[in-house]
DNA sequence: GTCGATATATCATAATGTGATATATCAATA
DNA sequence: TATTGATATATCACATTATGATATATCGAC
């Protein structure tokens, strides 16, 4: 499982920093994503139930059954505890890299 | 080739930031991605040959023969305009994201 | 009644990543 | 002098991850 020490992939950061913002389910992720990233990040079904799958077992995501009032079941997922210290691991090693980009002359036009 | 306008992989990301320092051939990128991540970063030779062929292809990065005094070459690597221009695209999407994982709450503790 | 949004998920395929292995030179050092 | 470790370049098989088409179903709008 890379997700646990390694890098987060892409895909698994923003995954992340959707559940961050609120709970939400499958699609509720999908679309805060898109958010989140003005439309730049594009996650399709494929990646984000694969994602989720690993992040379940990894445990930096839970997973709650959501009973509906007409007794539709519907799956909502949550961060948990080890999944934001993660999300705060990979935040400031995003953080590190963008202050030695910083610290290249070169790349400074646009990137302060 | 997923490099030219989606999100560079990790791998990717950190190859270039090591050659917007200066021009480096394969085992000084090698070393210039572990001094500049900290040795928080771990790129072995088989992803990063693989990485340098695709960016080489996407023009995202130029090579040059190097011919060394006693007749031994040496390949050298260097960012083309458009990789510092791929390369600054990137480091503004890391700091989009780290900006909203400022803005949740929660988060904040030890990421400002 | 059919279209688009919501909602969940799987599948085959493609793209990427991993680290062991290979080869070779050089300098130090035991 | 033998061998070890650093430099240097690269390939390989294998594992992991990403992609988006496809499937299914409900709902409200038009």
């Amino acid at each position: 499982m890379e997700v646990k020490d390694n890098p987060l992939s892409n895909a698994a950061l923003h995954i992340l920093l959707a559940l961050a913002e609120s709970n939400l389910h499958g699609y509720g992720i999908l679309l805060a994503v898109k958010r989140q990233s003005e439309g730049q990040f594009k996650l399709g079904p494929g990646t984000l139930y694969a994602n989720l799958d690993r992040l379940l077992a990894a445990g930096l995501v839970g997973e709650t059954e959501r009973r509906m009032k007409d007794g539709e079941k519907r799956r909502e997922y949550h961060l948990t505890s080890g999944g934001e210290k993660a999300l705060r691991a990979e935040i400031r090693r995003l953080q590190q890299i963008v202050a030695t980009a910083r610290g290249l002359g070169q790349l400074n036009k646009s990137v302060g």
